[in-house]
DNA sequence: AACGCCATTGGGAACGTTCCCATTTCAGGT
DNA sequence: ACCTGAAATGGGAACGTTCCCAATGGCGTT
């Protein structure tokens, strides 16, 4: 018998652990866990400098897991989110991913495809794996679920919108300010009736302060100011062609159309191609939410531009800040939009 | 003293474990432990009904952390990509977290902006957390790291492209297939000479495929074949639209752009824009990835697309494979592309 | 010379699971 | 009545860390 122990298959070697670098650097395990944490300040020089030569003798990598179970901090940040295929999305993503790796947090990303089924099960995923903090951006259909734990002590932001109920801090877009933006150019230039195209947003606030700031500027202002509620069928380009003709057609003053978000815009462009060869030399078009094919489309899209990137930085921020003991009311992070004016809400004379 | 234990803070209270629904439900943890894991069948009809109710009324969840450490089996899965923003990614990100989901893994998601030393932090974070199983799409700076996690046993797949001195899986476009769909197509349109617009690709096996295959398809068709190599710096509109004013100012034979991926395609169409108000009456353009947008600039332009989604889903397919223990030699699964034939191709008198 | 204190270091319990092995129970065959 | 073995259950070690507490040793103070 050459050991009491396990044969060692011959390959593939164990990964080494705190216990090994200990013994190959002939000191106490508990030193070697101090060199890792936050009580490195403790140990002598000879002690560090015999450590780390361990350390690199052995390929040691200090193993997450095991540390999370006694020391409690996983280091994991949940990301739900609705739609992984929105830009929306995918920029906010981006930021949040930078923030976290500055903070030394990573991510466990999950997509809901605005299902509250699946959201639900991912929530529970993410609870397992005793995550952090969580970011979330709900269709909110799981009240009952992120109010337990915000309440059980979950650090959680919201994005985008806030939900009823759901005591937390939140990071979006200034929507009143986004909108005033936007309806003061079409103003500006000249267009005097308003078609907004809204995704139906029941329980989303962003998409009901959109509609409901929009209504009201563009009766400030004296315009005639019409909403139409797409669902998702209804964003066909069949379908939504044939509801702006009727609207196009139902006066000659000339008018301009308000996209509420980067999805609308795209089906509205379609729809609008469908109906003529050169759209905006009959109808302005504006665009929330900026993405890079703008200003290729025709003469270029007019856009309301939120920082999704920074919104998404935001969100890990202030998860941050709650990680670090912050307590207090909830906050709501707004930031501003900006506008990017382009060819497609210039009146062209018909 | 009421209990020789933690004063229990009055608010919030502790997570309950396996011990506390065994208790409350009269049986050994070892029992409560069987309930979950797949040793299920073990469990007598009463046993099992017993610990669902106890599980009910402590709302316990497992901590996959706990059960990690003991079990070594995390459930996570590592993704370092290349670059967040790009189209492809966010498509093959979305497969590959379905595939996750019906699996029943986690991803953890990093992206590396295409630096090699921050792709080295990455995986190293990643190895700490125990990840089964590591998809990566990678600009291949950090090839000794990845094959020592590979010969440590991790379960591998390469994405997009493969790389030198790596022996793992792989999942890709047919590269082949896919620019000889472009060039016939073009071949076919009647267009004399073509030019490829791509970006640097000293190590990255996809770009040269299509660059090496594109000559050899037009020399074929005994078409003049010229390759642009655009640096990120080159990618500027500006500094393109110089390149592509000289090439067609060349010669007077109808000529015809291909862009290597959806990034230059974009910046492609940035360019003709500055150059020609209506830029596919003087130039054809096909590109390669089909986004949302290319169907509304101009007359549409045409794309080979690939199946990018799939791509991402068979990319966690493969490693489930692998981490179902099949063994054997590195395979390649590459998917085919197909045309959308669009008004960008099409050659008008001048 | 005895004392106390700070700076270092080490030993061992604990985190919440899973897994190995031992134990109990009971049916069925001799 | 006894033995055998399968089915069901439980006890305790182990996973690799962190953290509490105790121990050691050197040095300045009374």
């Amino acid at each position: 018998m050459t050991a009491s122990h396990l044969p060692e298959p011959a390959g593939a070697h164990r990964r080494p652990t705190i216990h090994d670098v200990a013994r190959d650097a002939g000191v106490s395990k508990t030193s070697v866990s101090r060199y890792f944490g936050c009580e490195r300040a403790l140990l002598s020089g000879t002690m560090v400098k015999r450590i780390e030569a361990a350390i690199e003798r052995l390929g040691f990598a200090p193993d997450r897991i095991a540390s999370s179970l006694r020391g409690g901090r996983t280091g994991l940040i949940g990301m739900v989110v609705a739609d992984m295929r929105n830009p929306y999305t995918v920029d906010m993503l981006h930021g949040a991913e930078l923030a976290c790796r500055e903070h030394g947090y990573s991510l466990l990303v999950c997509n809901t495809d605005n299902d509250d089924r699946l959201e639900r099960r991912h929530l529970d995923v993410l609870h397992g794996y005793s995550i952090e903090g969580l970011v979330i951006n709900t269709p909110g259909g799981n009240v009952p679920t992120l109010v337990a734990r915000r309440e059980a002590g979950l650090p959680m932001v919201l994005v985008d919108r806030h939900i009823d109920g759901l005591a937390c801090d939140m990071v979006g877009l200034d929507n009143e300010q986004a909108i005033t933006l936007g309806v003061s150019h079409l103003v500006d230039q000249g267009y005097q009736r308003l078609l907004m195209i809204t995704q139906p947003g029941a329980g989303i606030s962003s998409r009901k302060a959109r509609v409901r700031m929009f209504r009201h500027r563009a009766h400030e202002a004296d315009l005639s100011a019409e909403v139409h509620e797409a669902t998702e069928a209804a964003l066909d380009p069949s379908r939504l062609a044939v509801t702006l003709e009727q609207w196009l057609q139902a006066d000659e003053a000339p008018g301009a159309i308000v996209c509420a978000n980067a999805m609308v815009t795209l089906n509205v462009c379609h729809a609008l191609f469908k109906l003529y060869e050169a759209p905006f030399q009959h109808v302005g078009l504006l665009g929330i939410d900026d993405v890079p094919w703008c200003a290729l489309v025709g003469p270029g899209i007019t856009t309301v531009a939120q920082p999704v990137v920074d919104i998404g930085h935001g969100a890990i921020d202030m998860l941050m800040q709650r990680l670090g003991g912050t307590t207090g009311d909830p906050q709501a992070t707004l930031f501003s939009a900006h506008l990017n004016p382009r060819g497609s809400t210039i009146i062209r004379s018909s």
